[in-house]
DNA sequence: CGTCGGTTTGAATATACTCAAAGCCCGTGG
DNA sequence: CCACGGGCTTTGAGTATATTCAAACCGACG
């Protein structure tokens, strides 16, 4: 296993190259970004402490489908991907498990498919902001704060949608009081009234 | 193993229930169609003679995340969880092949999430085309003709538009000779041409 | 021959994107 | 300590884009 400390904007691994290595953030966070042709680029996933990344692509193609970049100063983990493999030859269950964990992924951007097709802009804004906080929330006073810190812009490319439009949603929810922003940290007030809006359980 | 026929427009399984088998289409073809709370719906895939479907929910939380539509007369393969389960530990290989197979799909889905929310509607109807073309398409005379029976509502909630829109860039398209639809069958004559259209690599 | 599923087309409208500009906050350096 | 600059956010106005709705059309099938 290797350790890497890396600061603030720095690529840890770049969209198009070989994948070699299983990451894990140890602490900060990272996010996964796609960039299309015409240069415009979705967020894919938010990856926060705890959390694998690039492992996928050492099954398949060994092509890395997106950029890796850091959101805070974070120290990340790896594996080579021989010792992956030696892993789980001699314990199946963790290929099994990685199952599980793919699986789960997979449902998540079905249903992420399914709402960028079929929801508006400010629906898809209140779920990536929902979704956000069930994944990096924790309990604070006044609230559930999201601990990522996100930019517009960043909630605009999870969403789907502009840095714009993702502005003037949050501002209209920060007035209604359904939640506040703070030095790039994001708290939800009122999960349910967010919920209403997004109106698609 | 169990088979099974079902005609045209028949449930396979629904949204919602309970994961207990693992399918595949034998002969015909299916749609995977998963359904918001507003009613409005997205095609997350087509299966085709050969392809498993409705296996990943077997190792996460075992809801199934969408419906299995025939899109055909077709004959269905499915084995029970057990089955698979006793298939895979005693051969670890298996496992490690479904891992690679999701991966795919993954890999896939990711790059739908960010063309959905980079690129318009033409872009995304082109893109849609050419994809079903490289999974379900043979040679013909004329061009390379897509083995599915597509209607434009189909190609319209594959591509996250509306039907509308849908039959419109089609109808240009044909006018244009990129390609020709008949009787639900949609042949590609220029799939250079669509690349181009589609401009995304 | 009538009906039904599917397609095409037009016109009106909503939606959110684009671009431009100003404001704000914070860290940096003079 | 204050001024400056850069990144980020807010806001407005104009506009492209694709959706919605309505209606006609077409072909297949019973």
């Amino acid at each position: 296993m290797r350790v890497q400390r890396v600061a603030k904007g720095d690529v840890i691994f770049a969209q198009g190259g070989p994948a070699a290595r299983a990451w894990a953030i140890s602490t900060g966070c990272a996010r996964i970004v796609q960039t299309g042709s015409n240069g415009r680029q979705a967020i894919l996933r938010f990856i926060g402490p705890g959390q694998m990344f690039g492992t996928v692509p050492l099954f398949t193609d060994h092509r890395l489908p997106a950029d890796a970049i850091a959101a805070q100063a974070s120290s990340v983990l790896s594996w080579s991907e021989a010792d992956l493999l030696r892993l789980i030859d001699r314990h199946p269950r963790i290929a099994v498990n990685l199952i599980a964990v793919l699986g789960t992924r997979l449902g998540h951007l079905q249903e992420r498919v399914r709402e960028l097709t079929t929801l508006r802009a400010e629906q898809r804004l209140a779920l990536a902001v929902l979704r956000l906080a069930a994944q990096a929330g924790r309990e604070t006073a006044g609230g559930h704060t999201i601990g990522l810190p996100l930019r517009r812009r960043d909630v605009a490319e999870f969403s789907g949608t502009t840095l714009y439009t993702a502005s003037r949603a949050l501002a209209a929810w920060q007035k209604a009081g359904l939640l506040a922003t703070c030095r790039g940290q994001l708290t939800i007030c009122d999960a349910s009234g967010l919920r209403r809006i997004a109106g698609d359980g």
